[in-house]
DNA sequence: ATTATTTTCGTGTGCGCACACACAAATGTA
DNA sequence: TACATTTGTGTGTGCGCACACGAAAATAAT
């Protein structure tokens, strides 16, 4: 491990002149930077990423605009897990950390919450742009300020942050087309639930419905899809809903849910009926563990939640300090879980959060 | 984030007698000791782990035992390649890897790289104790050394590692069980493959295989589950006698194939007894990748490889450096892999290895 | 040729910590 | 009382790098 010392000494000139060349800081003859380049090549010289962020000392802020969870909806509890963990890690180079969350179901405290995070004049921005007109004023005003953003589980197309980090939704569903047809017999039905809550991450949730009839379409199988549309806001009404439907329909063995709100659907179904049923659902809540724990869910999809957090983090913190420019898309992997392998779904997600951290 | 310097002033003493309580270097009276104890305490003082990795510059030797892998066996290219990306990351923090790589099907070599590992007296191994009697000469040597060391990938129970990094081979069995009876209709049978070059892993893969009849057995499911073994040291031989259990048992509609080189099986049966068959795989090696996205395969179960090599760098090197005591057994995921998730099992293990690196 | 200006480069300090060394106070020994 | 030994504490240096400052060399202006 060649030292900037080592290599001044070789080129003969001093540390600093090493050190204007490896940041092109300017003010050093073409000749020498030539020369000194060359012999860094040679060496193939890296910096002390210790060294370096202890003597730099700089700061970053980076703040994060994620939805609230609640007892309702755990899922973003993941994330922002995530974003703490890497946050202890990234802390001592320099990065620091400011939440914002707003509430997903609406849009005015999103852009409250964004008016909030900008006055505190962050470094980069991490986001998960539930609101897609929304999201193009807040991307407007960071791109005028010049603030580097990327965006969170949540994808849109043809702005200019720096990367997505988040699952293909499409190949989730996909993935869940070929599991239903795994589970299901060859006359069987099935039936893809959709909440009315949907509206947030619409997006997402048809993708994964065009990829479960992209399975079935791609590989003929001649499979009977019903849709089913529940009020979720009335539990009382879409209970009956739910049961009166799969009374009228016996031959339904198998019920898509492409949210994270899977559990709800399986709590809601009256046991005689539950157990035949092969249910499939996103996401791996505390809830939705505790369902396929009791075997009322067959299948759950995750998108490794906490990792998405993690490594937002981690490229919004490369990108900073080292420069270092993510790929225009960061998928995660679509997990299979069972209840055989759900020991390793639990993940971090189920700690417990103490305080809210910040800078 | 309070620094030693903040506390020594709080405390009314100087740097150096901070820095004697943190380490407990000794050489400090009772009395202040206590009083800066409960100062550190309540500043909950960390120290910087990165001005702490420069100033110490100390030297970890962590030596690896580890089998070679070749264009039969690539199995072994995955956690190395973990390992390496590891080192790449810890190498700042003063760990320094050395590999030494024994033919796993011949103790002798494995016992030979062993005592070369010795001569050059590391801080620390990693080892994947492929055989079990002569694993227990050599950990005799460290334990009497000192020498702290952990187990990759396979376990043997007893003896003093730190830790046991790798999967539990009976609930991969277990996984695969429950995929078969999924994959198979009601009066199906299904076969386990088993070859003569076992004797290797053979703990692994017969735990594997009780696995997989314990989850029919828990589940009180009929299946036919017959057994095969195949030399596959002549491969005429092996292909043939192949394809002749498959003529004579034609009610088989699945393999259990419970080892990395599934795609070897699956290349020796022909088409057109290939087409029908649930052949479930493990490791996600090119080959069997490969054999997967052609629809030979059917699943595949990962233990993630890569990810065990590094985290066995990583463990060690936080053992070493930070003094972190892992828990007895650190399990990886069972991953499910199908064709439609394959892209998230390919991991950096494609990559090429240009050079041995070592210290 | 002299001075002013710009370009190019060297030196010094500090980031937070580890550790060697020096020194003072406390205790023991004669 | 004088000296040796032990215990307790402070100081200084360096890890590899970032960055400010200032000095020297090269060039331009007078």
């Amino acid at each position: 491990m060649a030292t900037i010392k080592d290599i001044a000494k070789i080129a003969g000139v001093s540390e600093g002149t090493i050190d204007r060349v490896i940041h092109n800081r300017g003010g050093v003859s073409a000749k020498t930077e030539i020369k000194i380049k060359k012999i860094l090549e040679e060496h193939n010289f890296t910096l002390n990423p210790i060294a370096s962020a202890l003597a730099s000392n700089k700061k970053y802020k980076v703040s994060c605009l994620i939805p609230q969870y609640d007892e309702q909806n755990t899922f973003w509890k993941s994330p922002l897990l995530g974003i703490l963990k890497a946050y202890d890690e990234f802390k001592t180079f320099g990065v620091q950390i400011k939440n914002y969350t707003f509430n997903q179901f609406d849009s005015s405290s999103y852009l409250k919450q964004f008016a909030d995070l900008l006055n505190e004049k962050p470094h980069a921005v991490v986001l998960a742009p539930i609101f897609e007109l929304e999201t193009k004023q807040i991307v407007e005003q960071l791109d005028t300020l010049n603030i580097p953003y990327l965006f969170l589980n949540i994808d849109i197309d043809g702005l200019n942050n720096i990367t997505f980090i988040g699952q293909d939704s499409y190949k989730g569903g996909y993935v869940s087309g070929k599991l239903m047809h795994l589970s299901l017999e060859e006359h069987d039905a099935c039936a893809i639930v959709q909440t009315r809550l949907n509206i947030t991450n619409y997006l997402a949730i048809s993708k994964r419905i065009k990829g479960f009839k992209g399975y079935l379409k791609d590989h003929n199988i001649k499979l009977n899809v019903l849709n089913l549309s529940i009020d979720l806001l009335n539990p009382i009404l879409a209970k009956e809903a739910l049961n009166t439907f799969l009374e009228n329909h016996s031959h339904i063995k198998g019920l898509f849910v492409p949210t994270s709100r899977s559990s709800v659907i399986t709590d809601f179904i009256n046991e005689d009926k539950l157990k035949p049923l092969h249910i499939i659902g996103f996401d791996t809540t505390k809830n939705n563990l505790k369902s396929l724990q009791e075997g009322k869910l067959k299948f759950l999809i995750s998108q490794r939640a906490f990792n998405q957090g993690y490594d937002a983090i981690k490229t919004m913190s490369d990108f900073l300090i080292y420069k270092k420019v993510p790929s225009k898309k960061i998928y995660s992997p679509i997990q299979i879980i069972i209840k055989e392998n759900i020991e390793f779904a639990i993940e971090e997600s189920n700690k417990d959060l103490e305080s809210a951290h910040s800078y």
